[in-house]
DNA sequence: ACTTATGTTATCGTATATGATAACATAATG
DNA sequence: CATTATGTTATCATATACGATAACATAAGT
């Protein structure tokens, strides 16, 4: 494993083996977008699972959760884990 | 009250008088910009709260509380409630 | 006055998101 | 080999989102 965890790629990948998922992908395209920038910005600027939960309140371990796609995360979390970031959250209906 | 419900203006004037909003405006705002569009595209194709719940598969009392802002809605919510008025959720950390 | 349409608010039950801790895997380094 | 850094996974407790129903308010139309 990368150093940068695992690759967004292999991610698609595994998602993209779940027949749920595929049956779903639009419903999930924007979990997935989401997670992708997530992951993006957080390894783009060489900050650690560990430092983005010091940063956003929580543990390591919930921001791998995050970045695994596996929850639904809420409209606050995301907007937390963005600003942690230095990012800004938005949302546009188009 | 106007059919269209409660003015985009009157929502943010009542946010506003919040104490707790005025200090966590920013972490608020993305909950906001969130409802305002999806108000806004409701109410331009004249589409009422019941309807809306009928394509997303809930209640009308359900779209109330969504529109209200007092609750902190998924990610998944989010993106029925887009696609059921013919929008794409697209989320953007910049 | 009565009915209908629309939106709001309260409440309840259930599912699940999140905080938290622990155990584990792997790679790198001493 | 032992240690450290990083990420993953499982589990538990608690908070809360969401589905659902009911009661209420208001405006418009009959």
């Amino acid at each position: 494993m990368s150093k940068a965890g695992v690759k967004l790629s292999e991610i698609r990948e595994q998602l993209m083996k779940d027949e749920e998922f595929r049956a779903e992908y639009e419903k999930l395209k924007p979990r997935y977008e989401l997670i992708s920038q997530i992951i993006e910005a957080r390894t783009s600027q060489n900050i650690t699972q560990e430092e983005l939960a010091r940063r956003v309140g929580t543990q390591r371990s919930n921001i791998s959760r995050l970045e695994s796609g596996k929850h639904n995360p809420s409209l606050d979390f995301m907007a937390k884990i963005a600003r942690s970031l230095g990012k800004e959250l938005q949302i546009v209906l188009k």
